[in-house]
DNA sequence: CATGAATGAGAGTTCATTCAT
DNA sequence: AATGAATGAACTCTCATTCAT
């Protein structure tokens, strides 16, 4: 068998993980439902990945590392730091929205991991490694764009772009997830995204920049 | 044994709970594991508690309501409503902050629920419901804060109050747990507190709403 | 609970492990069959032992060390060389045939040991250690015995102890196990026993001594 | 694919089963490591065995037939019996160490078969019986020998013919493999065979005859 | 009230075996 | 003749929950 078609059988198991656990939560769902969904065997599951462990975390470091590589790869076109920073929201947008699984990311992304001593072989302990990296590598992109925006003065400086960068990310996850506190999983699923389109997302986010932006644009 | 004692070792039971489930999250903590933090025997835990998920659905009442009620209460000696909202910052921050399990909130908040149909007890759907009721209450209760705020011209009304609320929700979730995207659970534990104080919490906030507020008040 | 009550049930489940592998072979045995022959349920069995292996551990050690400590504390009462190899030939004698379990301990001595590094606690890899070292005493107490009878002049002097103790040793196991090469477990259980009497093999012992003795006792 | 081809392949495959079943045991060997091994895929193995039983059948199989008619074989040379006695052991000794293989068949010889009524092809079964036909007709061939040893007067007779093969197989198989109560596999794979060479063996064996002789030849 | 021995459902995982290519 | 992706049976093990004491 070539290697498109495995990778092809690897991304629907994967896809098929995605909606179970994104739905169901990791703990909750079950290897039988992620191979019927996939319309697989439970067994083939253990043939493209280590342990249902390896399921959760490969969809984190997809996620992660696609944000990282798109964003890093728009950036260089762009000189503004608060265009930056647009192209960062825009990049999260394509990726959770550019399909039905939208609000599954969401729940994936929450998802807590187990303490790394528990992981067991070193592949997995490996792109463990590479989630925490790609998270850490996130925070010091959008804290470095706040300061550039801070130096030029086309952001507020007298607040510290750590700060600034939980306030805008924080805004951004409870737009696109309607948190508050946190709901129960079939809340989450069944309602929010409804109520919550992209164009609103992103005028108000839009809205949060230009809030702290010395010199605000104009929204139409 | 009379009410006050029994009410004692519930509350015993809870906190452990409270710990361990805040440490190592729902599924990976064990009831052995509480039960010897709380010093009782395993078979105990059900005297006082339907099963594990009575736990952790209690806590989250617990909180919940806490939350509200004091914040209800708080509210009738107010009349600006920038000043409610400060006020509710000010609730969240009490409650979360006043002892050392401070951070072990945010990892119970954090847990996702199962779906409402597997819970079997009357009782535990009713307490399930109640969490939910208090989600809405909560949220129902900034927005309209929020709402009054821009009808009386000391916030900016060019931006929905649901969407305001939900980004002063964010912004103030991630200032204290420190996320951006969702980290492991060790490094949530074990790094964020330390790196972020609550007077600089509450000085981010204050910015925040200041950014939004028609008569920003100067900060110190 | 007491500890009389628990050490039977614990026991209980050995004896019935004893048979169950004994009779089909370590891999061929399912912790169903062992809880149902013990009258437990399956989980029970966890309660008493850490895993599978732990059983199987259990046992060897049980053997090696009861033999080892009987022999020990017999071998206090005697002087002639001769006399302490005959009571070693007893002891074993003793704890092999002293119910109907006999021939289960043959096949359970011979089952094979994974790798200690497979062995993930360190209970167990403990244990291990310890029947390593008992299977080690055991062999250094006959090569000594026999060394003495050598030097004293009870025994030919002109074959190297350790030679000799692996010829009494292996003389030992195939009559009572009735080996040649490795039989059928089945065919080891139906057949060998009843064509093996007790006195049988403790004549063929005795003039196995007598040959290599300088001054052989007569059989009756 | 000629025969010899066919042959030849079979033979490397039963060559790789030899060395892991033989390092790690048949239970603790899996078909990957063997395929592995032989340098083909899995899935080939089963083009030429029906089942991995079947290695391990077919390992033993091989073994006792090999002993047999070779031994048959060079008996018609030789009329003493004690000659055709140590004929048997220099055939054993030939077939055993002829390679670096060498103590991988004691491990092969000392695996537990499953019940006979476990298997279910009738190819294995016979194969199986066999096996057990190979066993008994060495030991009966062994009896005869010594019968006609002691009738001749060689032998001392006042010991069953059958207990004495059993004292002289026993000796054999504890002189090669180093056992006295069941070893764990790795010891026995990495430290008996350094410590115990052929000719001491060999001599051994001699000693061993010379004490049952009624003429005992002269060791040099 | 409190204990902890006992239960058993249910999960993940392994791996021999099959079969389309 | 050879491959290796795919299957699924069968296992061990965990742990919430129960209940006799």
């Amino acid at each position: 068998m070539n290697q498109d078609k495995i990778d092809l059988k690897r991304s629907t198991i994967l896809r098929a993980a995605l909606k179970i656990i994104g739905e169901r939560g990791y703990h909750y769902a079950t290897l039988s439902q992620i191979a019927t969904e996939a319309g697989v065997s439970r067994g083939l599951i253990h043939f493209y990945f280590e342990n249902k462990l390896d399921l959760l975390i490969s969809l984190m470091l997809f996620f992660i590392e696609k944000v990282n590589s798109t964003h890093q790869q728009e950036l260089t076109t762009l000189d503004a730091p608060l265009e930056k920073l647009r192209c960062y929201f825009k990049v999260f947008n394509n990726i959770v929205l550019n399909d039905e699984d939208s609000l599954y990311w969401g729940n994936i992304l929450r998802e807590g991991l187990p303490p790394a001593q528990m992981l067991k072989s070193k592949m997995l302990r490996e792109k463990y490694g590479r989630i925490v990296e790609g998270n850490k590598n996130l925070m010091k992109t959008i804290v470095e764009i706040i300061g550039q925006a801070q130096t030029i003065g086309t952001l507020d400086n007298s607040i510290p772009p750590q700060i600034l960068a939980l306030i805008l990310g924080g805004s951004l996850q409870f737009l696109y997830y309607g948190l508050f506190l946190q709901r129960t999983r079939s809340v989450i699923v069944n309602n929010n995204y409804e109520t919550m389109n992209e164009l609103l997302i992103k005028n108000a986010m839009e809205i949060l920049i230009n809030k702290f932006s010395l010199y605000p644009k104009h929204l139409k």
